[in-house]
DNA sequence: TTGAAAGCGCTAACAC
DNA sequence: GTGTTAGCGCTTTCAA
């Protein structure tokens, strides 16, 4: 059986509150018992219940995390840096991970208010409204991370601002004819970058038509999709993508095609994911600020949590995302576009000699 | 004030026990009383307090999961699977990131255990006699995920098949000269791989010069250090990495270096992670049953949990990993070595045409 | 400095 | 069918 403070407590020859009170440091023992009662825990090997003492304590020091995914590199290192720093301020992470199935969602985060959990950190997939209506019925704070819910604590980046981030950069670059593989716009997320990039991008009197976007599941197919809009003519010089996954879906398909990033074609992506620095070359990209949301999400939480009844008003936690610029864009080349050009599914380089020749002047010095 | 079993059995006019037989059909309720039960529970909006029931019951229906990080895409891939499928089978996931660290991996699991979970499922990153002590005062099943105990439950790959798979893979293409890039051997999975690997190699004849292995820790950085095996003679035609990451530090190195994969070198990773696809080429690599390895864990703790007294001996399960042929390797061109060779940051092409002819045939023809 | 007793919210005999 | 009662293992007044 397992050993219980009771057990402790008669084989030290003491009462079960004092083993209590040893463990607790909630008053002062006599050596010689304070003694007696570690001897005892040491040969009982006794640890406490946690389950009991929470219930007593009406308190859990575990906090539920409700995440789409946590395979998606965005999503996972989210998740990591919020049960690291959980566990540091001494709460228990509870996991669900919803695979994007509103029912799914919704009954976790039931269970975890079952399961008198301290607070919640969730990133919903449900509908916004839906989500609201929920947590009318529930007593533990929230807090949303990567999505903006007014009247309730949330963190989330700046997408509209590292849309127009993507677009400075490339229209400074001179691009003036723009692709864009954009996610569903029904994402509020999806929606607000492109809302940001085309407004940036009218500050320099650039527009994207309706046939330079693909639309799309925010993934790699979408991003293999950009045969469409090398199609088109002129063809875009440019290409913002509305998250990394999709701009390595278009990397790969460009790179397969015999295309030169960035020299044919420059290439912006969102998210900053890790493999986009191991691409050659590099991913330019806004990263998304994910250290800092998992960190404040946590920050914000553990106050409320702490707080009682003196709760402050809630806020809307909103980070400013960076673009990484690196080797995937390029000033635009002067002469307009070139010569290539995409035939069903194998490229037919109609080399234009001149473009070939002035590659990577230093491997062929 | 939160609504208990209490304040519903007042409400409804009946005894707190009689309310507990509602909410687990563990009696049968006359309609009237069931009806008055239910709209009780309703008007208070009562949850059960599952720390409350779990106390009483001596059982959490929850399972803590100890892993190194999650944001590695093999163990962020297994975490995402025992996740799903405890959800599925009624288990809460209590996840615990050790973040390599010994003492915080076995504080972690002390808080598990002090926390009543019903098992754990465990990668351990400590020293393996360490973890077996540990284990010694601990009441809870555990099994071991991607690491084998003698004497214990655990579910993991096949290294050294990997390492045999990978090493058949390479001779058959043709390859004499190869070179390893290895993780330190002190890690026992890297030491299986590379052991199989190399007694395949002997099969056909062949090894692998203490002076064509590097070895360091397991990451991308170690993957560039290929530019060491560049410059040996002759070079290696082909590569073994222990992992992915490290196989695409490599991959990168090359691709920067104007090495063409696989025509000039091939290149052989292991782990089968989510980016080696995305690689132009993609990474031929030897896939490791991830999904496989989480979900008989969970089979296999979960049986344990259930089985009470008449638990089955420990069982070291070992899973095959499969080899994903694709891209970044090919046949050994006859010749033998080509004229590249580093020459310190830049490789110069002393071109053999014959060799640049033949490359992507169906492009070219 | 220590102990007795009550109770956190629940379930499960066992009566009735 | 339903109610009474006794804990699960712990903390915490309050008294000694």
């Amino acid at each position: 059986m397992k050993a219980t403070i009771r057990s402790v407590a008669k084989l030290a020859g003491v009462a079960p509150s004092t083993v209590s009170h040893y463990l607790n440091q909630t008053a002062p023992l006599s050596a010689a018992t304070a003694k007696n009662v570690e001897q005892a825990i040491a040969a009982l090997n006794y640890r406490v219940n946690l389950g009991a003492r929470n219930l007593r304590l009406r308190k859990t020091n575990s906090i539920g995390v409700v995440i789409p995914n946590i395979t998606s590199p965005f999503f996972g290192e989210i998740a990591a840096v919020m049960e690291n720093k959980l566990w540091e301020k001494g709460f228990q992470t509870l996991l669900c991970i919803s695979e994007r199935s509103p029912e799914r969602e919704l009954s976790q985060v039931a269970h975890l208010v079952s399961r008198q959990v301290d607070g919640i950190l969730l990133v919903y997939c449900s509908q916004k409204s839906r989500v609201a209506e929920t947590l009318k019925n529930i007593s533990v704070p929230v807090v949303f991370v990567d999505r903006r819910v007014p009247d309730q604590y949330s963190v989330c980046t700046d997408n509209f601002l590292g849309g127009r981030l993507a677009a400075r950069h490339l229209a400074t670059l001179g691009h003036r004819v723009i692709g864009l593989l954009c996610g569903e716009p029904s994402v509020e997320n999806v929606a607000e970058r492109i809302e940001g990039f085309e407004l940036e991008l009218r500050r320099f009197g650039l527009e994207v038509p309706e046939a330079y976007k693909v639309k799309g599941r925010q993934d790699l197919q979408l991003g293999l999709r950009i045969t469409d809009l090398l199609q088109l003519e002129p063809r875009p010089t440019a290409i913002f993508a509305t998250n990394d996954i999709v701009a390595i879906g278009a990397w790969r398909k460009l790179v397969e095609s015999g295309f030169r990033i960035p020299r044919d074609i420059s290439i912006v992506g969102f998210d900053d994911i890790a493999v986009s620095r191991f691409l050659v070359p590099p991913l330019t990209t806004v990263a998304q600020p994910s250290r800092e949301i998992g960190g404040k999400a946590v920050e914000l939480l553990i106050d409320l949590v702490q707080a009682g009844d003196s709760v402050k008003p809630p806020e809307n936690v909103i980070l400013a995302p960076t673009l990484q610029v690196r080797g995937s864009t390029a000033p635009l080349k002067k002469g307009g576009v070139d010569g290539k050009a995409i035939d069903g599914r194998l490229p037919q380089k109609t080399k234009s000699v001149s473009q070939h020749k002035s590659r990577r002047p230093s491997t062929n010095g």
